[in-house]
DNA sequence: GCGATCAGAT
DNA sequence: CACATCTGATCGC
């Protein structure tokens, strides 16, 4: 949970996923994701009286933040001072005192951050220094390497302070299989259970939460099951999510809420109130997402546990792991670190501790070595500054070799003052302070929650209709293979109409894949992006000793597997209740029927999965980043595309090309900039 | 009666 | 576990 307070040092004139208090006085306003603990106070009162008063108080977000935001009616008042900036697009924005009529520049850049649709970072840059505010964030390692914005001159740029999500920011939370890991694992044991008859199954145990859009378009794609869900009005212009999804019962993957979904469990109904026709009883799986972690030295790491009779935790998490902020921090090397949140049993001295050897001041100056970018950046120090655990040896050493960025930099400009702006000299203190090393199995829940206020359902006592499943075993060959055209409900479903009306509104569809990037296709240990990270841990390893698997074949030290596998068949009756955390045998009999089944690497990366530096990288060749795009109270349509004229901040001109090429040179080397308007 | 806050539940 | 938020109770305006 987010206790950022909602401003930056450096530019208290903003705030940031925080809308009361102090933060009424913002001159502007920026929301990362649309996630409740982020919108605190955005639908108080005082800020509601503030806009009304105001011409140039603005909300930033990306497209499809402002989407979902205002889908919901409560937030509705915000519609005539949202302004939507695309991802990867610097924008200059003027912040302005209404009152003394003072004014600030600051040039902002969204990144995306993985968390959930819409999710991004908020790259600032300004008279004050560059600071990164991440939001929630969950960024395999490599994935800020390839942030073409947080780089200039072929460097990464000279970061002031990093306001970061430290939710696992924790060495207990060393590792947590990767985003594509999880869903290969739940993908298998999806499809292990819904291939045995048109009633058999599966129902994912989400809470009401932004975030899961991920797993249910892969499910759809590889399935040709469209995921059934209470309410998906929010997606109704994003046609990528929408068609993944029905409000239609007759499937057999479903995310349907309902407040007593356990005890339908029971009665083998699902939370819609669908039944098999005839009396035939459903079979049902629950498959609760949840947070698994791993230690810093456990090599094991099923994605999926069973819990009980029918009952399973699969692995989905929302927030990066202790390794993978540390891998983040420790490239962009930033003076000051500051976190967003305080896990709980730690404090806040606690957190900073942890993160205090990532910090620049840690870091060796002078000695500075890099490793090898064919796979990944990050520097090394010749000698462990401060607290230098005897835990070096867990990590190869590497050579040493200049930094290379993978992609090309923003071209020809200037090379930076050297001591403005610094390569990624941050040591990372190898080791920090992992002597933590969790057991197999950790695991938490893992609901993150939206702000859709409970869309009242008035379906649950349609729990009467008559289910049908038969035409599940027909359609099975996949239906949505190209996501364009919904897939057609089954006959007679009541939403169809809905649901196509919705499907097309065609006016700029907010691009939801632009801000949720999957892991790529590669598997962990392949990627070239995390082979550099992962081999200072995995030297000593297997080859792929953290690929974590679903059954998870015989291991080496998978004795404690085997030693519970007796428990895995027993129907325990009470499958809900908590019951003994099971690591699923490899014999385990579901496996069987579909065990040498090989899914298809590439659908799991269809193109909603590219990363933004690959849709954009073009759109760069022309050199520079420059000139910023700059905002404007008019363009709140500003989903569509970004080449073209904007104006600039309310009472503010138009920059010349020439004033924002200088300006943003200053920037980036990291002078200080005369703001010479005259609107003062 | 609404909002803010907290405990408890999920 | 440790998430994020919903519900309900309480308090203050």
């Amino acid at each position: 949970m987010s206790s950022f307070g909602g401003r930056m040092k450096e530019y208290p004139n903003i705030s940031l996923d925080r809308f009361d208090r102090d933060n009424l006085h913002a001159r502007a306003y920026f929301l990362s994701h649309c996630h409740k603990d982020h919108m605190k106070g955005l639908k108080g009162p005082l800020l509601k009286r503030k806009l009304k008063f105001s011409l140039t108080v603005k909300l930033y977000c990306s497209p499809v933040t402002k989407e979902l935001l205002l889908n919901n009616p409560k937030y509705g008042f915000w519609e005539d001072h949202i302004v939507a900036l695309e991802v990867d697009n610097p924008t200059q924005i003027s912040l302005v005192d209404e009152i003394t009529g003072e004014k600030e520049d600051i040039v902002v850049t969204l990144l995306p951050a993985g968390h959930c649709p819409g999710s991004v970072m908020f790259l600032i840059e300004g008279n004050q220094g560059t600071v990164l505010y991440t939001g929630d964030f969950r960024l395999a390692k490599g994935e800020v390497a390839r942030m073409e914005f947080l780089h200039s001159g072929g460097r990464v740029k000279d970061i002031q302070s990093v306001y970061v999500d430290t939710t696992f920011c924790d060495p207990s939370f060393f590792q947590i299989p990767s985003r594509e890991a999880c869903l290969n694992g739940i993908m298998e044991l999806v499809r292990d259970w819904i291939i045995q008859s048109p009633y058999h199954v599966v129902w994912f145990n989400c809470k009401a939460a932004y975030g899961y859009e991920y797993l249910f378009t892969n499910l759809s794609e590889e399935f040709g099951r469209q995921i059934h869900v209470k309410n998906m009005d929010m997606f109704r212009r994003m046609p990528e999510i929408l068609c993944h999804l029905t409000t239609d019962r007759m499937t057999q993957i479903h995310a349907c809420r309902h407040p007593k979904d356990e005890e339908f469990l029971r009665g083998s109904r699902l939370p819609c109130g669908s039944t098999a026709p005839n009396g035939t009883p459903l079979n049902i799986i629950s498959i609760k997402p949840s947070t698994m972690w791993f230690g810093e030295r456990t090599r094991k790491a099923n994605v999926v546990v069973k819990t009980g009779a029918s009952s399973y935790r699969a692995c989905f998490s929302f927030h990066s792991s202790y390794s993978e902020i540390e891998d983040f921090l420790s490239y962009i090397c930033p003076v000051n670190i500051y976190p967003n949140v305080i896990p709980l049993g730690r404090t806040l001295d606690n957190v900073k501790e942890i993160l205090k050897p990532l910090c620049r001041e840690h870091s060796r100056r002078g000695a500075i070595t890099y490793k090898p970018l064919g796979t990944l950046k990050r520097a090394k120090v010749e000698n462990t500054s401060v607290d230098s655990d005897s835990e070096d040896e867990l990590f190869e050493m590497e050579e040493v070799t200049p930094w290379r960025r993978k992609k090309p930099p923003p071209k020809r400009l200037k090379p930076l003052s050297p001591e403005k702006t610094e390569p990624p000299n941050c040591q990372e203190d190898l080791c920090l302070q992992l002597h933590t090393v969790q057991q197999n199995g950790n695991y938490i829940d893992c609901t993150e929650s939206n702000d859709d206020d409970e869309e009242e359902e008035e379906e649950g006592e349609s729990a009467t209709e008559k289910p049908c499943f038969d035409h599940l075993t027909k359609s099975s060959g996949g239906q949505n293979p190209a996501c364009s055209p919904p897939s057609e409900p089954a006959e007679g479903s009541v939403d169809q109409h809905k649901m196509v009306d919705v499907a097309c509104p065609e006016s700029e569809p907010p691009k939801w894949e632009a801000f949720f990037t999957a892991d790529p296709v590669l598997t962990d240990e392949g990627s070239e992006l995390e082979s550099s990270q992962n081999s200072r841990a995995l030297s000593a390893e297997r080859p792929s000793p953290w690929s974590p698997n679903l059954f998870s074949d015989s291991d080496d030290d998978s004795t404690h597997i085997s030693s519970q596998s007796t428990h895995v068949s027993d129907p325990g009756t009470d499958g809900l209740s908590q019951v003994d955390t099971v690591l699923l045998p490899p014999e385990e009999k579901i496996a069987e029927l579909q065990r040498n089944q090989q899914r298809d690497p590439h659908k799991a990366n269809h193109e909603g999965n590219h990363n933004n530096w690959d849709r954009d990288a073009g759109s760069l060749e022309d050199g520079n980043n420059f000139p910023p795009q700059t905002i404007s109270p008019e363009k709140s349509e500003s989903q569509m595309s970004s080449d073209f004229e904007i104006s600039s901040t309310p009472d503010s001109q138009v920059p010349k090309t020439e004033d924002l090429k200088d300006l943003y040179k200053k920037l980036a080397a990291g002078e200080a900039i005369v703001l010479n308007r005259g609107s003062q």
